[in-house]
DNA sequence: CGGGTTTGACCTGCGC
DNA sequence: GCGCAGGTCAAACCCG
């Protein structure tokens, strides 16, 4: 485990832990909705419809719960959902830990199926924080990682 | 000494 | 109703 503390990589993506505001652009964004109608699921043709490649207005309060650590548009003034937002990002890092501003506490670790590579489950360390985490490799590309986010920061970052 | 990480077991939801 | 997959918790261990 001690091996994948390798910051210094010559990939320019990893300087983003330099800088609180680092950009979305270096990374692939995704966002995943579950809450839709199973209907539209089904009807897909896609393999996994959940995911869909949208970096809109959502984009910008996206990265408000990652790196902008100002959530002053809380997500419950939507009446679309009130519940968890849940953000998937696939990042080009050799690292699992991104360092986004939060103390992240390991929970657990799963093999799933799909996958010859375990899945991290990740929780904010900060009390009253129901910020939750899933890290998890590509499959076809051990370089990437999907980190999924699972709902909005309650305080502010260590930064 | 404290916090964080690790691993296995347990629980829940969904599919068949 | 049972089985599988995913998700969560807890006790123990390791590191700072």
């Amino acid at each position: 485990m001690s091996d994948i503390k390798i910051k210094s990589q010559d990939s320019p993506e990893n300087n983003f832990a330099d800088d609180s505001n680092f950009e979305f652009s270096e990374f692939l964004m995704f966002e995943e909705w579950v809450d839709e109608d199973p209907a539209s699921v089904v009807s897909g043709p896609l393999p996994n419809p959940l995911y869909q490649t949208n970096e809109g207005d959502e984009a910008g309060a996206s990265s408000s719960h990652i790196g902008g650590l100002t959530s002053r548009e809380n997500e419950g003034g939507r009446d679309k959902k009130q519940g968890k937002e849940r953000v998937a990002f696939k990042t080009k890092s050799e690292v699992e830990v991104l360092e986004d501003g939060f103390k992240w506490r390991k929970y657990g670790k799963k093999m799933v199926k799909n996958s010859p590579n375990p899945r991290n489950y990740y929780r904010c360390s900060v009390e009253g924080c129901p910020v939750k985490k899933r890290v998890e490799r590509d499959r076809e590309d051990p370089k990437y990682v999907i980190t999924t986010y699972e709902g909005v920061h309650n305080h502010q970052s260590s930064f």
